[in-house]
DNA sequence: AACCGATTCAAACGGCAGTTTAGAGTGATG
DNA sequence: CATCACTCTAAACTGCCGTTTGAATCGGTT
């Protein structure tokens, strides 16, 4: 049977195992030979569709970086014309579910959590493709609550909601040893994006009331 | 010249080069080469004075540990029967001190922001010496500015308050690309520091106030 | 001087990872 | 049927890493 018969051809099982081991272990410590095992395919098979494992791994990025923008619009169940309140609500949950989601490839968030702390060359592409943008939007949400408010304060408020929503990603390991009974099913998201939410909403409104 | 006339014996030098290396590249990525060339030491002087590369690690955990404790002390600047708040504001402080502070062996913060995304064996080590202790602290510290709060509401603050600091340290490749200009000198980190606590206080408020 | 324990050293060992290579299979094309 | 491009495969190559080994060095002791 030749490979473009195959319900999947091997290119695309290749993506699909790599970016699964690359979400989970990283860029470095994910090994070309277990890619190419859980995608039933020769170890060569990575140098073949792809050049190397660097190129590999800049073309999950790029993927992972479509299906996100597909599964996960900017709009987000927003209804029209939204308050800032309800943009900063829909921003943060996205964010939690994207880092969250275990279905097919929730890949995006985890890859750009692990990206920040352990950057690669591709780092410059997820920054200017999915990063900047998002950033940006935060921003705009941001300068909508804190009207007259500086570049600078936009941005230490900016880094304190995107800092809370990592947190619970990066400190997973951590909060399993401390808190064993925690565990982050789907209800627990939208609490943990509520809490989220409605904690930066406060320390917004303490900026912009302050005067800084 | 014997090892032990030397200003710093091989030991020490190890420890030195190896918390350099282990805060930089983390476990997996420093080697042992690179540990003992800093040392200027024989590639097998890891596995002489220390068992081997994991048990070096360790010692350079509890080590940063020690020291940690010396130059941070949990009451840090705080005067006699310091409000919750002064307490919040000294214990932020110190967490961006640790993390940021370039002198001597300042990898406490950077091994444990690391040992919290990466972790390692000696992870349960610093949980039970370092993050546990801290964590507590932060909890009685929250606890006082919320006032019959529930454990989960407690957990939830403390999240956001550590999300918020660890953030700085976790994403400073990418905000590296995204505000070039940005860069955190002493007085910076005072800034840093101050919005953090200001932030997280009127989240901790609004928690108390709201009912949950 | 002879010996000893501690330390240092160069060299090698064994394993793993990314990549390359030479060849075999396979469907389409003439 | 011969040819060709594409794909896949087993095996080897290269380099790095942690560790081990056996000898050399050196100060102190008898």
């Amino acid at each position: 049977m030749r490979a473009d018969d195959r319900p999947e051809a091997t290119r695309d099982r290749l993506l699909d195992a790599a970016g699964a081991e690359f979400a989970e272990h990283g860029f470095r410590h994910a090994t070309v030979r277990e890619i190419c095992r859980r995608a039933g395919a020769n170890v060569a098979a990575v140098n073949y569709h792809f050049r190397d494992k660097e190129s590999l791994y800049e073309a999950v990025v790029t993927r992972a970086h479509r299906y996100a923008v597909d599964k996960f619009p900017p709009g987000l169940g927003l209804g029209a014309d939204p308050t800032p309140e309800q943009r900063l609500g829909a921003f943060v949950r996205a964010m939690f579910l994207r880092m969250f989601d275990e279905g097919r490839p929730a890949w995006q968030g985890k890859l750009m959590a692990r990206e920040m702390f352990e950057p690669t060359r591709a780092l410059a592409i997820l920054v200017n493709d999915i990063i900047k943008p998002q950033h940006l939007e935060l921003m705009s949400i941001v300068r909508a609550l804190m009207p007259g408010a500086g570049e600078a304060a936009l941005r230490l408020a900016v880094n304190s909601v995107i800092g809370q929503v990592l947190h619970y990603h990066h400190a997973r390991a951590v909060t399993a040893l401390l808190q064993p009974a925690a565990q982050y099913g789907a209800e627990d998201i939208e609490r943990l994006a509520g809490h989220v939410t409605r904690f930066s909403l406060a320390g917004i409104r303490d900026m912009a009331g302050g005067g800084g």
